[in-house]
DNA sequence: TATCCCCCTATCCAAATGCATAGGTCAAAT
DNA sequence: ATTTGACCTATGCATTTGGATAGGGGGATA
């Protein structure tokens, strides 16, 4: 296998250091490192081709995860996200935007080498600890072709009185719609349906 | 190679049919069609191990994009889906949702053929039509770090007032910020901004 | 037939949201 | 020193949303 160039990206230089050296130590990779996103973003144009990217979650300029999309952009290798704190719902949004993996912090070393190899070779890492509740609870939510329009006009952001317009129906039938559709789906309020609607693939 | 299994769900005959005996007649492909979700998922369990599936976009069980999901968590295969009406943002979702690839119906045959072989290697298809508004816009929207924070409550479904408390700010605060956030991302209201928000990985 | 379920409608009221106007502090840049 | 931008607050008002309550019609099913 020829030398793999990895991008580490983390405010914390006790953190990048330490990831780095260790991945060092392994052989057969050549590391860079950065200090912030846009640090990130310069050495990945001005230096030659990376093969992967581990970016920090909580880092200047990240902006969640917008970071990780300009990263994608910028460059056209997996991207990875790193985090210490490492909510679950984090993680899951993290691949849904593309990333490449998920690390948490407390990865123990080991794995952490296992979880760049598979990475390097296009797939998508996951520690076990969050695979539980990312794959399958996916609870059948059955909403009825009607409730499916109207989150549908929902999630474009349109009021109750444009979608009665849009479906051809009175305003408070709308209104029914969307309370039952929110109870079905556990959500708060509308924007809530609209968000949880978009994470089970219904609109 | 040796052959290769393929599923065609559509709830349209003629489609199904069509688009199987196309297939079939290139040779190296064994089809299985089956005309709902519900027999897709039954024939997807019973025979054996599939390569690839196509999923028809609006068919019965559906549920939108809800039916991928469904599919991608029953086998472990790459799935596509197809569509006759095309919308692109449909195109957008259904990637972001894990398809494998978008096939309008007005493929040309061709083209289908190469579509399903990218998509048996592991790669994911896109026809050019839609290329062109789904790799690039992604126009620099910047968030300044307060309204990071207030986009994230509303995208989690939370009122005003509570943002307001756990932010430890005013609710009148609260307002002017989803205001001008909604204004920065071109948004019509809360769930609107919630949703483009989650689209551009903000939250 | 009786009983669901889905769909539709109405009225009324409370709460949340959206919008405008009119300020203020503070830090950074010109 | 002035300006600019991020941040905060207040008052007031129109609109939207959310929820309760109370129905009718039609289709499927036990």
């Amino acid at each position: 296998m020829e030398t793999k160039r990895l991008l580490i990206a983390d405010d914390h230089d006790l953190v990048r250091e330490t990831i780095a050296a260790y991945l060092r130590q392994q052989g057969g990779y050549e590391v860079l490192v950065a200090a912030s996103l846009e640090d990130a973003l310069g050495k990945a144009q001005s230096e030659a081709q990376i093969d992967l990217v581990l970016l920090d979650y909580a880092m200047p300029g990240m902006d969640a995860l917008g970071g990780l999309t300009r990263m994608r952009e910028a460059l056209k290798c997996p991207v990875a996200i790193i985090s210490g704190t490492a909510p679950p719902d984090v993680a899951r949004r993290a691949l849904r935007a593309g990333a490449a993996g998920f690390l948490p912090k407390t990865l123990d070393p080991m794995s952490l080498v296992t979880a760049v190899r598979h990475m390097l070779l296009g797939e998508t890492y996951m520690p076990m600890e969050f695979l539980s509740e990312i794959g399958q609870p996916a609870e059948q939510v059955v909403l009825t072709p009607r409730e499916q329009e109207v989150i549908r006009g929902v999630a474009e952001g349109k009021s109750n009185k444009e979608i009665a317009r849009d479906l051809n129906i009175r305003e408070v039938t709308v209104k029914l719609h969307v309370k039952t559709l929110s109870r079905k789906l556990g959500a708060r309020n509308r924007t809530h349906a609209a968000m949880l609607g978009r994470d089970m693939g219904l609109t």
